[in-house]
DNA sequence: GAGAGATTGTTTGGATACGAACAAAAAGTA
DNA sequence: TACTTTTTGTTCGTATCCAAACAATCTCTC
């Protein structure tokens, strides 16, 4: 562990290389440990949750968002997954091979594809969907009760803000 | 636009497909506007200033990392990046190729491999982190003044219960 | 109804991203 | 000193991930 720094460690070297320069240290924090968080938690699940049912952590997003709609346009689901319509159609091949999802063209309009969960997608979700949020539980319990809705809003204004941004 | 449902018919489309179902929701919403919001705010940094640099996220983080300590060993910039080292390879060639990074071994150790940055490195950097940090400042403005500290603390604590998880 | 313009999903090319297997080097053990 | 074990960065195979180019389809305008 010689090479490894703490945290705390990084914080001060930051700020020791910045010294003099008009930087604003406390959005900086919010940020850099936003992702931090989103990375530990995504590294989490993905090893505890999702690696024995061979999902990947954007393969389960977008089995979610179908199984909350059941049906939907390849648009939506890649909108609401948070990625691009061409990486969705990768995964999409994926869980398609796995049997998890179907595909199939729409009758209205030629051009869109509605994408379905197989009986075993719902089979599994339903049973991937309690062990999920039990995980959920235990990480924002280090989040003082009173302070979850909280932190949920500010979370959701983060997003509208960087979404409004791009227009 | 037809096909996009609001973040507000998404909760409560999931909220009826959980009903009678013990799911703790509050959690839920922190821990999925956690992934939303650092998804949503990569995809607007990477957009607005990274890709004029021909940089990736990770890219940049990594590219960070090195900046924050000049010279350090690949063990512990995968580790401060959030990447695994594997990664860190492929990353490391590509910044190398674009002049921003240097690799040599070490002489106490012949297995480690130290990371440094070049002139040009040290430039984009001192060019980029102000850039960088005023997009920061304003995502950080959407949370009130008082409540960013205690926002950067509780992502510190999530992170910190994910990682110690992982053992 | 014919052509211009817009929308949608896929393909392509290149860069992440990981675990597992690997080779090289160091550390521990006898 | 020999040997085992541990540590480290790379390679390999496979799966994301995106922007840009593309073909198919729909819409709009006249």
């Amino acid at each position: 562990m010689t090479g490894s720094h703490t945290p705390t460690e990084t914080e001060s070297q930051v700020a020791s290389r910045l010294a003099g320069q008009p930087i604003d240290f406390n959005s900086m924090a919010v940020v850099s440990n936003l992702f931090r968080a989103a990375n530990a938690v995504r590294n989490h699940l993905e090893r505890t949750v999702l690696a024995q049912h061979n999902l990947s952590w954007t393969a389960f997003v977008v089995l979610w968002v179908a199984w909350v709609w059941q049906e939907s346009e390849t648009r939506s689901v890649a909108e609401e997954s948070g990625i691009s319509k061409a990486t969705l159609t990768g995964v999409l091949k994926t869980l398609e091979k796995l049997g998890f999802t179907t595909r199939r063209r729409s009758e209205k309009d030629g051009r869109l594809v509605i994408v379905g969960l197989t009986a075993e997608g719902n089979a599994l979700m339903q049973r991937l969907i309690p062990e999920f949020n039990r995980h959920e539980s235990e990480l924002a319990a280090v989040i003082p009760t009173g302070q979850r809705d909280e932190m949920a809003d500010h979370l959701r204004a983060v997003t509208t803000y960087a979404l409004a941004s791009d227009q």
